[in-house]
RNA sequence: GUGGUCGUAGCUCAGCUGGUAGAGCACUCGGUUGUGGUCCGAGAUGUCGCGGGUUCGAGCCCCGUCGAUCACCCCA
């Protein structure tokens, strides 16, 4: 007989079953739910997409497109990639569709797989799921808080609390290239390393991320890059801390903030929770203001974020949050007999499409263990059905959690328990 | 891609200097002929990640490989 090698999952990614699934669905639903409560529309897009979309938006010199990507070609000799995120795809499809052409901003919301051929690890997979927004064609502060706004009340939503927002602004580009030319003056006096030399000279604002001791103090004394910008960028990012302010998000101004992809201006901002381990960064974003053009679309700019539903739910896991008890079964019947089997289907379809959430006691299990299975569901409460509740019209409705018994007809069974759980979560 | 640690039952783990596997929890059934959670009793469950090597003998030693985990690079 052949040995079959046991299947797995391949290496790196993400996987969610119950019961933890419920976790990453109210997260997911959460996020969704802040960006539409905004106003944005959701984005369905493909997951993979030309790979020149990547080079050209996300920036060759990125390592997540020199080196991370899931690129293949396809059967008809195409290079196709796996989105490494999500910005880029939403610009080519607005593009496309002349999305750019109608009422401005466009605001739509995403959400995901994406992948980064990456080395694994804590709150970092190779395929992973981010909830993003954009909004595109409008540069007003006001546009950068909503965004930033979407995200905390997200946050505050989920019911997290040991996270902060950082924020700073890349300046625009005019004050940016004046900033790297004399922060790369700078870095060629210090005494670099090969490689170090050479992450530098990719990305000169690199160097603000390195973890070693010797380099974090080097850098103490490089210029900032917030004394460069001009006096329209340093009007638009105090007009934004000043909205910060009003709405009541807590921030902090972070001078050294470094973002992955190249294609980020003006304002840019991360919220990192302290419970995570290295990858403590839940959501970030920020402001981009060459990228549509850069795509071959009209010169607008753009402000969005993404959040990482697989970090966010490591967060609330680390600080106990437990899931909302809509998430739960309101009934759970137990059938007696053949006859109460087929009833009980009955029963619960009409409860369920009057939207309930039922589940019954399937194969021929014992009382006890069908009231075991009530018990492990979770339910709310159970409904023990045999041939004299057929035959009366009456069966006993079981509070769960107190064990307290109601003697209700069959009939008012949806009104009854809809009434009861109403006024369990009012007391 | 680089480095550290680790893979034994569904889960958490024990298994002494190599002598052919165990606990707790969970699961199923019963004690209670129609009521779960507690208690008591019984039962089922392992390619010891995979492949090779050393050995009379490998869960334990060696090599490889796959995976997990933590950190670096980088990022959600």
């Amino acid at each position: 007989m052949a040995k079959f090698q046991p299947l797995q999952a391949p290496k790196g990614v993400s996987e969610y079953y119950p019961v933890r699934s419920a976790i990453f669905e109210f997260v997911r639903e959460s996020l969704i739910g802040s960006a539409k409560s905004s106003g944005y529309q959701l984005m369905e897009l493909p997951v993979f997409e030309d790979t020149e979309l990547f080079k050209r938006g996300v920036g060759e010199s990125t390592d997540v497109v020199s080196k991370e990507m899931y690129t293949f070609e396809d059967r008809g000799g195409r290079s196709i990639t796996l989105r490494p995120e999500g910005t880029a795809g939403v610009m080519r499809s607005v593009i496309e569709h002349n999305l750019d052409r109608g009422q401005l901003p466009v605001k739509v919301w995403y959400s995901g797989a994406f992948f980064r051929a990456e080395r694994p690890q804590a709150g970092r997979y190779r395929q992973f799921y981010q909830v993003g927004i954009e909004a595109i064609g409008v540069n007003d502060p006001e546009i950068d808080v909503e965004v930033i706004a979407v995200a905390a009340r997200a946050f505050a939503g989920l019911g997290l609390k040991n996270y902060t927002l950082e924020i700073t602004s890349l300046g625009d580009l005019e004050s940016r290239e004046r900033y790297t030319k004399e922060l790369r003056t700078f870095i060629a006096t210090l005494n670099l390393d090969e490689e170090t030399a050479r992450r530098a000279e990719i990305n000169p604002l690199r160097l603000f991320d390195d973890k070693r001791d010797e380099i974090k103090s080097a850098m103490a004394k490089a210029p900032v890059l917030l004394e460069y910008l001009n006096e329209s960028s340093l009007k638009h990012f105090e007009r934004v801390q000043e909205l910060l302010t009003v709405l009541a998000i807590p921030f902090t101004v972070n001078k050294r903030m470094v973002r992955g992809l190249d294609y980020y201006t003006g304002t840019a901002f991360e919220f990192v929770h302290h419970g995570l381990g290295a990858q403590s960064g839940i959501g970030g974003g920020g402001r981009y203001d060459g990228l549509m053009s850069q795509l071959g679309g009209a010169e607008l700019s753009g402000i969005g974020f993404g959040i990482g539903v697989d970090r966010c739910v490591l967060a609330c896991e680390a600080e106990g949050i437990a899931l909302p008890s809509s998430f739960g079964i309101d009934l759970f019947i137990v059938p007696m007999s053949p006859a109460a089997k087929g009833a009980s289907l009955e029963l619960a379809e009409r409860l369920r499409s009057l939207g309930l959430i039922v589940d019954i006691a399937y194969g021929d299990r014992s009382l006890k263990g069908g009231m075991k299975a009530a018990d492990k569901s979770g339910a709310k409460y159970s409904l023990v059905l045999g041939d004299d509740e057929l035959s009366t019209g009456t069966a006993a409705l079981k509070n769960m959690k107190t064990g307290d018994q109601l003697s209700v007809t069959i009939a008012s069974l949806h009104d009854v328990v809809r009434q009861e759980i109403t006024n369990a979560s009012h007391s």
